[in-house]
DNA sequence: CTGAAAGCGCTTACAG
DNA sequence: CTGAAAGCGCTTACAG
């Protein structure tokens, strides 16, 4: 492959010359030596080394993305609103699926600050492991040190997203939301304890209820994992308890569509015996049925304005934390309760 | 950032002692050196500079993979496979999505081309776009000469994948499938002609009705998108128009999403008016109502064999082409005919 | 077993 | 407007 030197060789000019044309930088370079130069980098099929520029920069135009899991529908979104906003500046995106296991996320974020990538974003919330994050810490401490910018779109460790939903405020909505139907005995699957924004959501749940005037039957509360199965399993679990549940709300989408799937299998009509709604709305929700309402999410814009951030912090500036809308969205796995009075202006949408 | 001068002079040993030790390159060091290295790279929270080494290598563990679109289960898939492989190696993967647009696909190539990463794997179709593979094959080229690696999962302008799927048997064997159900009149959605996958795709069609004895309908052969919407509009348009069919194939499984939706819309039941079958599995398939019936690919397996593959190649190995199975997976949108014979032995799984 | 030195391909003060 | 030279942080023959 051709060096700048090569070029500036075939153009009979140095390459101090030669790199000030091929950068485009603001600096005076006469038309004639300009011409030269773009026809010997054409010539040579001259392509500059992204790793010599980088070395000398201490930095290199890429952001790595920290996803729990690059299939899951939640984090290609994400990924993709990063990519969206880093595409215009010339800037690559690195993908890493942690699956949320501590040595994963580690040695990505390890390699992700050897590699001196301008910024890494953390997509998914942060994990409750004391080891791992001393040692993520510390290498966040070294990419900051080093100029670079690190943003999280959730909850995590350190504290709240530097660009984020509000996801009490979110549950909370989805309970008032399903309260209005007519429910009063909700179940809720709350996802990992272990991970911050289930407990945040966990939080909104009560809140929501409190807000309701209704009061939390804990055995309706089950702590489950983050996917479908997850959901599958808590169905079970449900049916096999005492407590009595007309709607079952759902720490994120994966964990409804679960329990949609379990409650179809156990002969459970939805809505009809029981309703059901999930959060996040990623992109498969519209397409089960029924059809599953849950909370929307911005997820593309919190990709991109999460990388909007990063590129603010790379540019020195002091920026706010960022709280994006999320929206209730009724769709069909949501109806009064059996036997509730319909009432004018409510139901599904 | 500590460097490796740092670490040498705290250790008190050359930049070269330092080097060999934190590289655990196999050379000889002798172990009271070696720990007081370590101890002091430990101290300085030292961690290599890979654009250093990339530069010196020219070439850094990065695999780049193009994608339409991230945010396509069926891309996100073959990522992750890609991912699963590289990460023990210490690769990491950039996700490219170039919406299938010439001009993306061209400037991501570059910028992956100037970061010198050790391979690039082109996941989706080659667009069959002269100006667009100009350029692209320049590139690859470039990419190969600096000892990088190139593969290609799906046929493109420059020929077959060097590891991908047998698209013609795979269609074909669906349609044998639903033609043992006792369908004969069977519309095809084909994507984009502009793809070579879908051309291959189509020529399976072919293959699959004459197999099976069956004269081609052309009226029922749509030229499509690659998206639900393209499945939504053919059924509209196989609606309206006067050749009969009993069941509609599909060159992907969003394709079938989209028919799918609209047929529901339009009134006309699946699979007791109209079978439907979709191509790929993507993980949604088998959550539709009904569950899809398509051919399934091994869509992780083929980003982790395409990153062997790159391997493979990055170590001189002569590498044989590869093709993965794939099968045929009848679910509930598949059935007889309305008023077929019920044949003992076929049906729905 | 250890170290001095060259060089990977750039950019950027600095001098003219 | 142009160029000579230093230096980013590594690794690796080469010499001892």
């Amino acid at each position: 492959m051709a060096s700048i030197t090569e070029v500036a060789r075939l153009a009979g000019v140095s390459t101090a010359t030669a790199s000030r044309v091929v950068t485009s930088v603001d600096y005076p370079v006469s038309p004639q030596t300009r011409a030269r130069v773009l026809e010997a980098a054409r010539a040579l099929d001259y392509v500059p080394n992204a790793l010599a520029r980088g070395l000398l920069k201490s930095r290199i135009p890429v952001v790595g993305v920290i996803v729990h899991d690059i299939t899951d529908p939640y984090f290609s979104e994400v990924v993709r609103g990063v990519e969206d906003a880093a595409t215009p500046g010339g800037y690559l995106v690195i993908t890493c699926s942690s699956d949320r296991k501590p040595e994963r996320e580690r040695s990505y974020v390890r390699l992700l600050r050897s590699m001196r990538t301008a910024a890494v974003i953390f997509a998914g919330s942060g994990l409750d492991d004391p080891d791992l994050n001393d040692e993520v810490s510390r290498h966040v401490v070294g990419i900051r040190d080093n100029g670079g910018a690190v943003v999280h779109l959730s909850p995590h460790a350190g504290g709240q997203a530097e660009v984020g939903v509000d996801n009490v405020a979110g549950i909370a909505s989805m309970v008032e939301a399903v309260a209005a139907l007519g429910h009063r005995d909700i179940a809720y699957l709350a996802g990992p304890t272990s991970l911050y924004v289930a407990r945040a959501r966990l939080a909104g749940f009560r809140r929501g209820l409190a807000d309701a005037g209704i009061a939390a039957d804990q055995r309706n509360v089950l702590h489950t994992s983050f996917d479908r199965q997850g959901g599958a399993l808590a169905v079970d679990l449900l049916l096999a308890g005492d407590a009595p549940f007309t709607a079952i709300l759902c720490a994120n989408d994966l964990l409804a569509l679960g329990a949609l799937a379990r409650l179809a299998e156990r002969g459970v009509s939805v809505p009809g015996q029981v309703s059901v709604a999930g959060f996040d709305d990623i992109s498969v929700a519209a397409l089960t049925a029924p059809a599953l309402s849950t909370v929307r999410l911005p997820l593309r814009e919190l990709g991109r304005r999460g990388f909007e951030h990063a590129i603010g912090l790379l540019d020195g500036n002091e920026l706010a934390r960022e709280v994006l809308p999320s929206e209730v969205v009724l769709r069909d796995s949501t109806a009064p309760p059996p036997g509730a009075p319909i009432k004018p202006g409510k139901g599904t949408v």
